[in-house]
DNA sequence: CGTATCCTGACC
DNA sequence: GGTCAGGATACG
């Protein structure tokens, strides 16, 4: 599920369907989400109210009624299935979260790599986060200052959400491409043209706006990106052969004729 | 900086 | 049965 647009989505969805409503029981169902959220910390959520929903950066956090705050990341696969507290829940749910108007939160993950923690009033239960991928902020002179003593290709960078809160693999990928810059050009010698040029690019990638030229054609419903996963295929720009590398043990796509360093 | 690691499913 | 997966972190 997740990258910033996804992951804003997923919590309108959970906003939308607990807002202001009391928790009545928690329960993780998963050892490795037990580890994080163990029946101690899980009671202190009864009877609290969720007062607000909020996202910053790919954390989803919940306040409650007494300031302290439930705190959910869904890593690679999360997301929130609700549900009714009268149904079992689905077998790769590893938290459930029961209300006392009858709706239930499941943290949905396969893989059970999603992260969920209490934190207790006055707890600060975020990592430092640079700014947001979509703030109306982010601009060339901030990435500058942001990647100037950075060593190391640009599309690890990127990915760092002490430099920019949001931005995953497939975005840092698709901006890079449609900025027309290579991801393994030197974080800290990018030019402030190609830095402005790539800020727009990351606005357009998060908005779905401003797709590229060529022809997206795919089977069924496929959500398809310009370049990423698309090793072997033909640029939707130039024609040439896409490429995939790793970078930071992550995959990354790009076009080495448009991006050249 | 790169690498290993946390997990399990899908796909070749 | 091996490889890969939209993330983050601890470590060398």
């Amino acid at each position: 599920m997740p990258e910033l647009p996804e992951v804003e989505k997923a919590m309108r969805r959970l906003r939308a369907a607990v807002e202001g409503k009391t928790i009545s029981s928690a329960r993780a169902l998963h050892p490795s989400l037990a580890r994080q959220l163990p029946d101690s910390k899980a009671r202190l959520l009864r009877k609290r109210r969720i007062v607000r929903v909020e996202r910053r950066g790919k954390h989803q956090l919940l306040h409650l009624d007494n300031g302290s705050i439930l705190h959910a990341h869904f890593r690679l696969n999360g997301d929130w299935l609700l549900s009714r507290t009268n149904e079992s829940p689905d077998r790769f749910t590893r938290v459930m979260i029961d209300l006392t108007d009858g709706t239930r939160i499941e943290l949905h993950d396969p893989r059970a790599l999603s992260a969920m923690s209490f934190h207790a009033a006055g707890e600060d239960p975020l990592p430092r986060l640079g700014m947001e991928a979509n703030d109306a902020g982010l601009d060339a002179e901030y990435l500058a200052k942001a990647l100037r003593t950075r060593r190391g290709p640009i599309k690890p960078a990127l990915m760092d959400q002490k430099v920019i809160a949001g931005l995953g693999n497939i975005y840092a990928a698709e901006a890079l491409w449609r900025a027309k810059i290579s991801p393994r050009a030197q974080a800290s010698s990018v030019s402030k043209s190609r830095l402005s040029r790539l800020v727009e690019t990351i606005r357009d990638v998060l908005s779905g706006e401003n797709r590229p030229p060529g022809r997206y054609t795919d089977k069924r419903n496929r959500h398809r990106f310009g370049v990423y996963d698309r090793e072997g295929e033909e640029c939707l720009v130039c024609g040439t052969t896409v490429k995939r590398i790793v970078q930071a043990g992550r995959s990354t796509y790009y076009c080495p004729k448009c991006q050249r360093s």
